[in-house]
RNA sequence: GCCGAGAUAGCUCAGUGGUAGAGCGCGGCCCUGAAAAGGCCGGCGUGGGGGGUCCGAUUCCCUCUCUCGGCA
């Protein structure tokens, strides 16, 4: 039996995926899911750089745009959309192009969840409430009576983690450095080839200033305000963009410097990016040469992998 | 032209007679229910040029260059 093939396609941001992804699904018969986890939200067009009506039109898009920016979301989440579109696009006989930046959710996608419980508001608010009462040290040493794999994995200043230990263990018994061994991911009845956008690191910053002048020449700031009308979630807060303009509403700082910040913060994010991708030697290396349009580097990416599509 | 202040990391600036730090930037890394988040590590340097004093100068002295104030 044949096994099914899904593509992903990912990279730092404002890399040009979008662009590149159109030109080679169009080749391959291919829809695209989107891997992002700031694009799954709706009116944040602007802030995300979602792909343009233009391009969306061209090829099918799927898990752009469809949360309301006031709702969390969150990996378990995307997995179980992005599979589920996976799997329809399977019985169309389309192959699936996950083409995102957000480096946890593809690979979760890749290799699995491990089966776990949902975020319990109520606990984490009880062990925030002994994190500032008490401090990082004594959650750390918590976790470490409980779960030492994990308390000697995680730092004592990265709380969010030894949180979502705390929380676990509380919720299950079970500390999470063994749940986190049992995750079963796509397996042997799927193929996957997983292709990693580059360039060099200058030509890289010079795209992401470029990128962040064009999202204020179409109206970002405009967009923010509307957005900060409106409570948003806590993960929809975490695009760059909101909180330096924020800031500028405020009075903080000046609209220049908000704009810095969003350039400078786009920077460390496509460099944890690339750190995340460079871990994962299944991924295959493109490198954008100077002047290479979107459709010269498909057309590369195309030739990888024709023997892998026509089989 | 005169007087004063200054010239130290990519930037803003500390500090010291025994060849230097901080914040930001920059680089590297970690990552399993907030991941565009969160966390860790790294100084990346001809101390403006040239002399002098001293065992030893980034630090003290002289001089030149430049910058910023003030007076002309």
């Amino acid at each position: 039996m044949l096994k099914k093939k899904i593509i992903f396609l990912v990279g730092p941001t404002a890399i040009g995926k979008s662009a590149i992804a159109i030109h080679l699904a169009k080749k391959i018969n291919a829809e695209i899911i989107s891997c992002d986890s700031m694009q799954v939200y709706g009116s944040m067009d602007i802030v995300t750089s979602q792909p343009s009506w233009p391009q969306r039109k061209k090829i099918k898009h799927h898990l752009l745009s469809v949360i309301d920016p006031v709702k969390e979301y969150n990996v378990a989440r995307y997995r179980k959309d992005a599979m589920s579109i996976c799997n329809k696009l399977f019985l169309r006989n389309k192959i699936p192009l996950f083409v995102g930046g957000t480096g946890l959710y593809y690979s979760i996608i890749i290799d699995g969840l491990f089966p776990s419980v949902p975020e319990d508001k109520l606990i984490r608010a009880r062990i925030y409430k002994q994190l500032s009462l008490k401090g990082n040290k004594y959650l750390h040493r918590k976790l470490a009576k409980v779960d030492p794999l994990s308390a000697k994995k995680i730092h004592p200043n990265d709380t969010r983690r030894i949180i979502r230990a705390l929380e676990v263990y509380m919720k299950t018994g079970l500390p999470i450095s063994i749940l986190q061994k049992n995750r079963v991911g796509l397996g042997n009845e799927y193929e996957i080839k997983i292709f990693a956008l580059n360039t060099d690191r200058q030509a890289l910053y010079n795209k992401i200033d470029q990128r962040v002048n064009k999202m204020f020449s179409s109206g970002l700031i405009k967009d923010v305000r509307r957005l900060l009308k409106h409570k948003l979630s806590k993960t929809a807060t975490c695009a760059i963009g909101i909180r330096e303009l924020e800031g500028y509403f405020n009075g903080e700082h000046s609209l220049d410097e908000a704009k810095r910040l969003i350039q400078v913060n786009s920077r460390h994010y496509a460099k944890r990016q690339l750190t995340w991708f460079r871990k994962d030697k299944r991924i295959e290396w493109v490198n954008i040469k100077k002047k290479e349009t979107p459709g010269e580097v498909a057309k590369r990416i195309y030739k990888f992998l024709s023997s892998f599509v026509k089989e």
